[in-house]
DNA sequence: TTGAAAGCGCTAACAG
DNA sequence: CTGTTAGCGCTTTCAA
């Protein structure tokens, strides 16, 4: 039970073993048994001695760490991570409760701009990396060559050389302006994040407009309200709608995370909006700030947490060498009724 | 540029001269020079071929990482973190910015029952953890036998053997009730989470009970809701205490964190008391959940960033051996005034 | 200034 | 079934 080091050799002693035995029984080497009487006996010194592998040591000799490293958008290079959106911290503590059940532990770092995130994965031994968002085109020949279990979540890559886990966020996207459709409205204005070229808002944003399109609407770009995911644009862009709702006829707003949509109620109430007597607000992501606004929000939903889980399987996965096949993992989405919505 | 382990000893041929040469110029060893173009050849050397070093050969030699764990509360034993109160985000992300900037990455495990925390510590050789919460006492004698650099956030211990950052919880939770009362208010209710013996809950409840006190009003447990620090034990308060405040004569309420605010908000409204005409309230935290509320929150303010920040500086401090005889960093608050108090 | 070499604690041939 | 031993990549003492 003491603090310093007892090695695996003095375990051996204690149990009057070598340190061959030990190790094979520590790890429960397949294809390796013993007398039982043996495997207690080096319990009972493990216990003893208060023995704690020494990782540093293990991954020296297996080049694996069981370590897996969590990439999360960072609001610029050099800083903080976006945690304000309570969708990264419910996904963090789905993949970290899953890694732990499978004996890995997580390793979170955002990028400095002296290095990247590979450079981390190599010196740090990293058994695999969940990467969330869109770092993947600038990194895409880095990652690659490095050969690293990668499993990429809500990236939309022209590169289908990665394990990725996601939802369809265009089907999404489509089905929250079909639902506004279907409650009769006709003028229905999007807020939304950065439109990156392959992230998970263009995809939304596409799915929109397609259902728009179905229905024989042409698109208006005067109803797109785009900026960063934050409370403050969901603020700004439900001011500006406001106050031009009764010229320009919308009825509805499809928004595209629940921290906007809650920036959103505001910006209407300042201008003078009621939700959803005026206007009807259907948002994505379903997280728990979906309830706590009055009225509750009636959102695209999504798993938060059977992504991370889903993440974490699927790392795991391609580290063991399965999955080498299913590449692709979609998961399914659903439409939550609440208040926020009304017919026309 | 490959992938594959590009060794000090491949950079020492490339540049042609030792590993020993190498370690010295790439470590910056205190006591050794080099003529500056043979440091040039080795730089040139690592850049050509790649390298990075290998963690888990300098873990073993120095017996030290560059690792810094944090453990976060979970909801329970097994489960999950709690991280849908963003006080815990935003305290991550501070907490791993500044890591990074010193050269640490984080490492954030819960702890299943068949291991603790420490176990995982000495398993993975990290330098030092910071503790959020307090899970203090039941493995006190394991993390001093430990010997591995702690410091404790928000855990008010007996014992003084570690270094611990904090807020003047007491204080806040008079400043609070202090607050209201120069407001006006008499009759008081708290909203809290569960009191336990030495958390920051018991604390903030304990400067709120001061507060009256010392304006010789009576203590009234009538007036004190605790439970779970979460958004439904703020909605059953609210409920509670908007059904009963005409008789109660309850004007005010202090609630010990935003996330039970807004739950009160809910509960309030639900049971028809209007804020702040009816009830103010004063919350306790001022994260951006303080902001979105109608009306927004006025809150006693601690700087969770700085908190993180604070943290981590502590931990090298204790790491690097300075910070032996500083055991208590203390934080201020302050109140940030916004609408939800109301005078009487 | 530089180099040889002894480990750090562990795993996994290989030999018994 | 069990023991010996050669590394894994790196730091650091000691000697040159």
């Amino acid at each position: 039970m003491r603090a310093g080091r007892v090695r695996i050799q003095d375990i051996a002693a204690e149990a009057g073993v070598s340190v061959t035995t030990v190790s094979y029984i520590l790890n429960k080497t397949p294809g390796q048994t013993f007398a039982s009487e043996t495997i207690q006996r080096v319990h009972d010194a493990v216990t003893a001695l208060g023995y704690v592998p020494n990782m540093a040591a293990r991954s020296l000799v297996n080049n694996r760490s069981r370590l897996i490293g969590v990439v999360i958008p960072q609001t610029e290079l050099h800083k903080e991570f976006m945690f304000s959106n309570p969708f990264y911290g419910d996904f963090l503590s789905s993949v970290e409760y899953t890694a732990r059940q499978n004996g890995y532990h997580i390793l979170i770092s955002g990028t400095n701009a002296d290095q990247t995130y590979i450079e981390v994965a190599r010196t740090r031994s990293l058994d695999g990396i969940i990467i969330l968002g869109m770092y993947l085109e600038e990194h895409y020949a880095e990652i690659k060559r490095a050969e690293i279990p990668v499993v990429l979540v809500d990236c939309y890559s022209e590169n289908k050389d990665f394990t990725a886990v996601q939802i369809d966020d265009r089907q999404g996207g489509y089905m929250a302006a079909k639902y506004l459709l279907d409650k009769g409205h006709r003028r229905i204005a999007h807020v939304t994040g950065l439109l990156k070229s392959r992230g998970v808002n263009q995809q939304r944003m596409v799915g929109w407009r397609m259902a728009l399109e179905d229905a024989g609407i042409a698109y208006d770009e005067a109803l797109l309200y785009d900026g960063e995911v934050s409370y403050e644009h969901g603020v700004k862009a439900g001011e500006k709608i406001a106050g031009s709702f009764r010229e320009s006829g919308v009825t509805a707003v499809f928004v595209s995370a629940d921290i906007m949509a809650l920036g959103l109620y505001k910006g209407l109430k300042n201008g003078g909006a009621l939700v959803p007597s005026d206007i009807s607000v259907i948002s994505f992501d379903d997280t728990w700030l979906a309830g706590i606004c009055d009225p509750e929000l009636t959102a695209v939903r999504q798993d938060v947490a059977l992504k991370g889980k889903t993440a974490v399987e699927a790392v795991l996965g391609v580290i063991d060498g399965k999955l080498s096949d299913k590449r692709e993992i979609t998961l399914p989405i659903s439409i939550v009724e609440r208040g926020s919505v009304c017919g026309r």
